[in-house]
DNA sequence: ATTAGCCATGTTTTT
DNA sequence: CATGGCTAAT
């Protein structure tokens, strides 16, 4: 046995690493060396002869799955490729890349991203005459997906439409199979349903994966875990890692029950537990228990701190407004980087996106570098969407959607009346739009300036598929940009030079690249939180800061309405996942954490008066 | 077909 | 505030 493995371990790690076979359950708290033991226990099974490809890894985030290979292969010093590390919709991804065929797709499908299904949504809606409101693709789109997260019929979803929208998403489910694509909800549902319908593709993927490790498993939803026990073989090596005080996605369906009955679906199942926290010194965790021994639903624990006293510990500020607030922040991690600390060791966390901005603007005053994650992520750009869209209707011609958006983008003649004659010709065909353009070009389908703009576009895209525009998806989208004119039109646009910047970066990311079908995968799956901040303050929401570690920690906008969000205070269970919220935030803290709260603060350009959140007063009561 | 500009409107969190 | 949908003008 190398020794590196069990090296620095306490008793209860070293009994999950090397626990041999069989179902185990891991409670790991907060600091408790959960990514340690994973990484650790994944080791302990390759150095004890099981093949790296037998071990299938389901991780919360792409950066997680990465963390974890890399720090496999830096204690066992061997390629571990091998080792199939990803999310659980990456995993759904692969898999029907390789099976999507039984469910009659191709292996080059698109995956829509929620802007791309809200479209679709809203065409259907339009297609069966009902009027579109402001936002209400939004909420059939998030019906349509807790439906099937849930696995709970689309009737017994509540909601407060004064129509029925099953016939909405019905055609919305009939659309995606016509043009071949799979929306995020589908890459966990499609699979197991393949899964149960195909003893013989079943047994294959059970009998590949001999070893299942989960982590984060308090956040996995229906869909989710159904899957999962589609793919535990009658062995059941099955590693699930959790900790249902760190439990905040129940919005999106996740399930702490499934962490809870974990023992009821394995009889006999080992459970571990982990209280041991090696990250925050005691006063942070002493606040930090104290918080969340205010929930109710949970498994009563404590977690012991290994560290000592912190030097600065807790501290709670109360500003005036929201501007002191950031300019407070600014100025203490000034000082902090003044003193020699790291700004990668400083994290900035807050409830609401919308609270990034005076962060920014903040810290760009002092000349503080910093990384925002989150919010307007890079690939929801609207010029990378653009870009994107040419892309996938060259990869997959039946992409409607992505059709609608390119074609006539920069404005080139080809209005929505021409778009619908040409939907309407390639109907008369039974053909996708895409590929009957030529023919209705002769058949003098359109005409005009209709006719020279879809020549031209018509012209582009055959010359990407042709690969005459190379094969390396760089070059491709320099052609692409060059010949439709999105350079020419960004160049006249006010922030043009930011959106071509941010062309730019997506190509040096592209370059090198040929397979054009994978490429759209990755960026379709790829999370904001993927990427590394470099030497930078990081500054996020609350929930991305999941699984992350700072020296110090600063939590903004600590009031009522806020954190617990006034959206997520009808019952108490909501407020027990906004206790967690802010539990999560806090013992991410090493060293010590600054909650902060401020009177007034603007909102929607109004100044409103704040009061401090209740989970403050939760807090102090201990200390 | 396109675009400028007005109005209303509505705000969580993300794979 | 900032986005989005709509109208009116080109």
């Amino acid at each position: 046995m190398r020794p590196a493995i069990l090296d620095g371990l306490n008793p209860e790690q070293r009994r999950a690493v090397c626990y041999e076979r069989g179902p185990l359950l891991i409670f790991a708290g907060a600091g408790s060396g959960k990514t340690r033991v994973i990484v650790h226990r994944a080791a302990y099974l390759i150095e004890n002869g099981v093949v790296p490809s037998d071990i299938l890894c389901l991780t919360f985030t792409n950066k997680a799955a990465q963390e974890m290979k890399t720090r496999l292969r830096g204690i066992l010093g061997t390629e571990t490729s091998g080792v199939w590390a990803g999310t659980f919709h990456a995993f759904g991804a692969w898999f029907l890349r390789h099976e999507a065929h039984h469910v009659g797709y191709t292996r080059s499908f698109q995956i829509y991203d929620e802007a791309d299904q809200r479209s679709l949504i809203a065409k259907c809606m339009k297609e069966l005459n009902l009027k579109t409101e402001r936002g209400i693709d939004a909420t059939i789109a998030w019906i349509a997906n807790i439906s099937r997260d849930t696995l709970r019929d689309i009737s017994k979803i509540p909601h407060r439409l004064r129509f029925d929208p099953l016939p909405v998403i019905a055609l919305y489910e009939q659309k995606k199979r016509d043009f071949g694509v799979f929306d995020f909800a589908d890459l966990l549902t499609v699979p197991s349903s393949v899964l149960t319908a195909m003893p013989p593709v079943r047994s294959r993927y059970q009998n590949r994966f001999q070893h299942i490790l989960v982590d984060e498993y308090q956040d996995t939803n229906t869909a989710q875990y159904t899957l999962l026990m589609q793919l535990i073989s009658q062995e059941a090596n099955i590693t699930v890692v959790g900790d249902d005080d760190q439990s905040i996605y129940g919005w999106r369906g996740a399930d702490v029950g499934n962490i809870l009955r974990f023992k009821d679906d394995f009889p006999g199942a080992e459970v571990i537990i982990l209280e041991q926290n090696y990250r925050s010194t005691e006063d942070i965790l002493e606040a930090a228990s104290s918080l969340i021994a205010n929930n109710l639903y949970r498994e009563p624990k404590r977690l012991r701190a290994a560290r000592g006293k912190g030097s600065r510990g807790l501290e709670i500020r109360e500003l005036y407004d929201d501007e002191q607030e950031a300019a407070s922040l600014a100025h203490t991690v000034d000082e902090l980087i003044a003193s020699g600390k790291s700004p990668a060791e400083i994290g900035v966390f807050y409830r609401i996106n919308a609270l990034s901005r005076l962060v920014e603007e903040a810290f760009v005053r002092r000349g503080i570098p910093y990384k925002v994650y989150g919010g307007i992520r890079f690939y929801e750009r609207r010029e990378i969407k653009d870009v994107l869209a040419y892309l996938r209707i060259i990869a997959n011609p039946k992409d409607e959607e992505a059709l609608s958006r390119c074609i006539n983008t920069p404005p080139r003649g080809i209005g929505e009346k021409t778009l619908s004659e040409l939907q309407r010709f390639a109907r008369s065909r039974g053909k996708p739009t895409a590929l009957i353009l030529k023919e209705a070009l002769e058949h003098s389908v359109v005409r005009g300036a209709a006719a020279r703009g879809l020549k031209e576009f018509l012209s582009l895209v055959q010359v990407c598929s042709s690969g005459g525009a190379g094969s390396d998806i760089a070059d491709m989208i320099e052609v692409i940009i060059e010949r439709s004119g999105i350079k020419r039109s960004l160049e006249g646009e006010l922030d043009g030079p930011d959106r071509l910047m941010n062309i730019r970066e997506l190509m040096s990311s592209a370059s090198g690249q040929t397979d054009l079908t994978r490429y759209l995968e990755e960026k379709a799956l790829m999370s904001a939180m993927d990427v590394d901040a470099g030497d930078a303050v990081s500054v996020m929401t609350l929930h991305m800061s999941k699984g992350l570690e700072f020296d110090h920690v600063f939590i903004l906008g600590v009031e009522e309405g806020l954190l617990p969000h006034s959206r997520s205070m009808d019952t108490s269970l909501d407020i027990e996942e906004e206790r967690r919220l802010l539990y999560v935030g806090i013992t991410r803290a090493r060293r010590d954490v600054v909650l902060s709260w401020a009177r007034v603060r603007a909102m929607y350009g109004r100044e409103s008066f704040q009061i401090p959140s209740a989970f403050l007063a939760e807090i102090c009561h201990s200390t």
